[in-house]
DNA sequence: AAAACTATGGTTAGCGG
DNA sequence: GCCGCTAACCATAGTTT
């Protein structure tokens, strides 16, 4: 419940940068982020004509991805140029 | 009365969410983009313990990457899991 | 658990060196 | 080209619904 106008939220606080020890609130922040990791890929793709791939594990070890225009063909590329370096 | 004085910068502006036309303006915004983005891995990373794997590939088509532990774990992982998907 | 909200920390566009 | 600067835009921590 609101009691006062001056301040609704607290806003934005720093947090330090190291690994969140609360689970529930790892979580919480791990879900935001990576959203937010993936936005900021997406307008790297739009705005210069990037292609990424991106793979994450969650802390639980589940995978999530981000690819354009696809994670296979990004991927597909990167291992390419890793066995051509490879043969030489 | 006296006048103002003149804001030395700009600041910030908002860019349409287009492709950049200019190609020297383009390479420096993906530049500036790509740090910001493989930053906000690491954040993840170290905030949630994440595992992540990144490959951009500039409009020059060159590749950059990111990775923690390392793009090749990461990597690797997903085409297993990717195998063993195939194989059910 | 997930979604909405909002103030504030953080990212970055535009310049200058 | 890279680095530093500033101001404004944007992401998100903390909170409420």
């Amino acid at each position: 419940m609101m009691m006062s106008k001056k301040k609704e939220t607290m806003g934005r606080q720093r947090i330090p940068m190291v690994r969140i020890k609360k689970e529930t609130h790892r979580q919480v922040t791990f879900s935001k982020r990576r959203a937010g990791l993936f936005k900021k890929a997406s307008e790297l793709c739009t705005l210069c004509g990037a292609e990424v791939g991106i793979i994450v594990y969650s802390p639980a070890k589940k995978p999530f991805s981000f690819g354009h225009p696809s994670v296979e063909s990004v991927l597909d590329r990167y291992l390419e140029t890793l066995q051509r370096a490879a043969a030489c």
